[in-house]
DNA sequence: CGGAATCCAGCGCGATACTG
DNA sequence: CAGTATCGCGCTGGATTCCG
């Protein structure tokens, strides 16, 4: 039981990294946990898509964010993004494979909590039931 | 292709939820995408632990993070909080079910982001080389 | 069209001090 | 031991402006 070096059933196996702990998993989900970013993988992974196209269809993003956040998934290569000379200028991007890889793992992720999302909300109202009488 | 609504080798279904997209997922990667909660999990996979000793095993924690990060955890019926009526107070936190089960899903993606970290990584640096010459 | 640059508000989180 | 309360900083992300 004190093995933290178990198979798939056992534990998460802590590890101690120097300044920012995780072993990697911390950086996926600083990207996971931001923002746009699921949202963009969720369109990205019905197919190839133009900035403009993205923007439409993630209302409530801003330039901004929708630049910083295909510019991080292509710098991790879950994107490529491609130029074409025209004018005006036109831009698409697409998941590679480790994108759409990556995507597959969302998705375990978003079934997982279409489950339990009844129940979560359930525990939180008695949660909070409970503090409001105590 | 234009299809959003596949199986599990499919898209991820972009769902425009009033205010905050995302379809509950989001509150879920709001968590795990948060400094502490997932290396709490970790710590808690391998066997129940008292306050101090989930402090002491998440070096750089402050006791007001990791208050807060159980708080939600429990909330969210991830975590039992056990307290013990003795001088001076002894209070414990095990995974339940649902929090085990939920650990099961980080562990996929932690094992997925142990797999792809040196691609990942060299992702980045050819990135980062080809912006510089740029 | 597809950005980059700048400014600014919110809040996540750390540090510190106090309590049952 | 196991918290709660308060303060303050940094970083994320929104709004706006300008550019090729």
């Amino acid at each position: 039981m004190g093995d933290r070096h178990m198979g798939v059933t056992g534990s998460l196996e802590p590890c101690a990294d120097q300044d920012y702990p995780d072993c990697g998993v911390r950086h996926l989900l600083d990207r996971l946990g931001d923002r746009w970013t699921v949202l963009v993988l969720a369109e990205l992974s019905a197919g190839t898509r133009r900035f403009r196209e993205l923007q439409r269809a993630l209302p409530g993003i801003s330039q901004r964010m929708l630049t910083l956040t295909v510019r991080r998934l292509e710098r991790d290569g879950f994107v490529e993004r491609t130029v074409y000379p025209s004018v005006p200028a036109q831009v698409t991007y697409e998941l590679t494979a480790r994108g759409g890889s990556l995507t597959r793992q969302v998705r375990h992720l978003v079934d997982w909590s279409a489950e339990h999302k009844d129940d979560l909300t359930a525990s939180r109202r008695e949660y909070d039931a409970r503090r409001r009488n105590a």
